[in-house]
DNA sequence: CGTGGCCCCTGTGGGC
DNA sequence: TGCCCACAGGGGCCAC
């Protein structure tokens, strides 16, 4: 679901929630959707058990949010850290006092201020909140993360696509290599920047980097400006959708014409992911 | 090292 | 209306 410029807007939202303020309570409503300290990403079955309120910034001051790609980290004052990465569905809700909530199933933790709650809702479970960490855990557990796709350079581009005989479009949503990019904007980016997205990535030379990581920065901005993509369920924290999706030149639109050329656009699968793109514009 | 296949989950929309 | 299937914005792991 979410990609760089949702989950950027969800950061923005808890940044005006939680900096500032103390965490008064937590409540863990589902255990199993929180790793521990020791735990690897992604590795459900060794979810800790025995985690305290305390790993969840319970008592702390929020000195401050931070993003890198598509994980988000909360740190208190004093050290501790939590990092969120919120998967297929995952979604922070941030609610003023005395807001009413429509959805309340699937809320997996709360964490309750003196003026708003957080909820880190997600059907699918595919997310994840990692508990416990302190800095240098989360540098060591972000490390394993390319560089952020809205800074994106040309060369930095250029040295992961070097060597590769795999597709430029598996290159971009491999978040070793480039953190941030999802199926979304890497088709977008790929339109616009005049590339196939299944050309393998050793085959672009300096030009095309140019034009991608170019591409690829301003796409995020972009999308970012309009408050994220609203395909089917992403909300921003306030629960207002986002207006991205209505720019769309490719996500979504297989069979329909190009926006450029009119040629029918091809929908096709790149690295096990639907992917979209016009037969005449990108080569 | 790269890749295809499968898995983790729930919800929704289309076709019948 | 109900049922079944395909599919969804992510990513880890495994065998090859």
């Amino acid at each position: 679901m979410p990609e760089l410029p949702e989950v950027e807007r969800v950061c923005q939202g808890l940044r005006a929630a939680m900096v500032g303020r103390t965490v008064r309570a937590v409540r863990i409503r589902r255990r199993d959707y929180i790793t521990g300290p020791m735990d690897p990403p992604g590795r459900r079955s060794t979810r800790a058990s025995r985690l305290v309120a305390r790993d969840l910034l319970a008592g702390g001051a929020i000195a401050a949010i931070e993003r890198r790609g598509k994980q988000m980290a909360i740190r208190a004052e004093d050290g501790r850290v939590v990092a969120l990465h919120l998967g297929m569905s995952g979604e922070v809700m941030v609610l003023p006092k005395g807001r009413i909530e429509a959805h309340t199933d699937h809320v997996h933790l709360e964490w309750r201020l003196d003026e708003a709650q957080v909820w880190v809702r997600d059907p699918r479970r595919f997310g994840a909140v990692w508990a416990g960490l302190d800095r240098t855990a989360l540098a060591d557990r972000w490390s394993l993360l390319g560089p952020d796709a809205l800074t994106l350079r040309a060369r930095a581009l250029l040295g992961m696509a070097r060597g590769r005989q795999r597709a430029i479009k598996a290159v971009l949503l491999d978040q070793r290599l480039l953190a941030g990019v999802g199926n979304i904007y890497a088709d977008e980016a790929l339109f616009r920047a005049g590339i196939r997205p299944d050309r393998p990535a050793a085959t672009l030379d300096v030009e095309d980097c140019d034009r991608l990581a170019r591409a690829i920065r301003e796409i995020l901005r972009a999308a970012i400006r309009a408050g994220g993509s609203t395909i089917r369920d992403y909300r921003g924290p306030d629960g207002g959708a986002g207006e991205a999706q209505l720019k769309h030149r490719v996500y979504g639109r297989a069979g329909q014409p190009c926006v450029t050329c009119d040629t029918p656009l091809k929908g096709v699968q790149v690295a096990q992911r639907t992917t979209v793109r016009c037969p005449n514009c990108q080569s």
